[in-house]
DNA sequence: TCCACCGGTATATCGCTCGCATATCGGTTG
DNA sequence: CAACCGATATGCGAGCGATATACCGGTGGA
């Protein structure tokens, strides 16, 4: 019935191939994304540093010019920011970036603790060469202790949890994951300045990784967990008291 | 510094209402969908349930006659659709339904058998009045026994596992469960008319319902975990010997 | 006289249609 | 066998009609 429609797909001859290309993709550089892209994740970049604050109005116009990008990549961008839940868009009131607040927070928390304990795990049970050796690198700089200042440990954290989101080899959790820890690296730079928890967070990432390159699955569950969870907690800390 | 763009958002006068125009936005029947919106559930209903079959070329042409639908709702549908894992498109090659194959269904699972039983979990923990009469409604069709054929069974299937969704009251687990839940769903299609445990699977959902009334977190959790495990074991073993 | 309500107009934004430019593939030809 | 060329499908841009909100002047009542 369906029959006709059967057509196969981009070169069955090569059908075993097909995700090679998706890795040649997500290791290009940066130079060939289209412009929706572009536009996405320069947006995406302005929101979750907070330059475009909580709540503002999303000038789809101003960001046309600033970008220097035309209109459907643009509403592209947007579109896509709304299924992540960092817009919303009002039919014919506007584009809105979403507010935060502590609900917020324990929505994404709760997904987190058990979505990050599920990355580090399978992570650690199927470490490869290539992840070891970048996850021993991540390390060395943590032990190192020469990172202190908020901002490099923000980026530091977020290289060790792209890289257990890749090594748990399963590119619908790291897409998943990718997309919550947007919404939660919003947050931690809503409370930057704030002096918190550099030590511990350091501390917790050397036992997860320490966990996970020791290939002990449930042990870099726990950590992962406790350390999202502890990460809420601070977070929390300072929301509630402003 | 970027005070400037700190717009107020919709009428901040009543910023404490606004979830609930989302909330009868979700209510509003079926009517105020927009053509965009359209597009996507109705290729997403055709891909789900296989009348595209996994590995065809999505014709944007075709798709355009066959929905009276315009060009850009049906690129927004089929892009949202790719940000989803039922489409991959490939820059001016074409748009084609995903293939399936046995690691995909293991990817899906690994994340489903998590946040499946962390939503039975909350669900368990904070189910409110409506949901409790839904569910003990969906639990007496259970026990009555009339579901026997299969088609009918994956109609409750989904909206048991949609009632606790939602029961779960976090919206981001909401979503992103729906997403893993159609991914699932099309790989059910696949093996329809397989005769495959039937019984068992409501067995499963008596028992995980009828944790989730008793308030009892963990043991919903550990049901909806055991069902989603048994789910794809079922898938497999007909995957396997085809 | 002043205030509250109300209807009509103006504006801004959006959803959608349509057309052009571009890149890739497959077949054909020298 | 290599290179060219048409076919196809996508990326992007501009414009049109629709719609919801905001503004404003008028009117009725206190």
């Amino acid at each position: 019935m369906a029959s006709e429609i059967t057509i196969e797909g981009p070169r069955r001859t090569a059908h075993a191939e097909r995700i090679p290309s998706r890795l040649a993709l997500l290791a290009a550089p940066e130079a060939a994304r289209s412009q929706g892209e572009e536009a996405y994740l320069r947006i995406r970049e302005r929101i979750v540093s907070l330059e475009m604050p909580p709540g503002s109005v999303v000038n789809e116009a101003r960001l046309r010019a600033d970008l220097s990008i035309g209109r459907t990549p643009i509403r592209e961008a947007l579109q896509r920011l709304a299924h992540e839940n960092l817009v919303r868009s009002v039919p014919h009131r506007g584009t809105f970036v979403t507010d935060v607040n502590i609900t917020d927070l324990a929505r994404i928390t709760e997904v987190r603790v058990v979505l990050e304990g599920c990355a580090a795990h399978l992570a650690a049970e199927r470490l490869g060469a290539a992840d070891r050796a970048a996850i021993s690198e991540l390390l060395d700089v943590l032990q190192a202790g020469r990172v202190t200042d908020q901002r490099d440990l923000m980026k530091l954290d977020q290289e060790i949890h792209r890289r257990i989101y890749r090594a748990a080899r399963n590119s619908l959790l790291e897409g998943t994951l990718e997309r919550y820890f947007n919404l939660s690296l919003r947050l931690w730079y809503l409370v930057l300045d704030h002096e918190v928890r550099l030590l511990e967070a350091v501390e917790e990432h050397t036992e997860l990784l320490r966990a996970v390159l020791a290939g002990d699955g449930a042990r870099a569950e726990r950590c992962m967990s406790n350390h999202v969870s502890g990460f809420e907690l601070e977070i929390r800390k300072v929301l509630v008291e402003r």
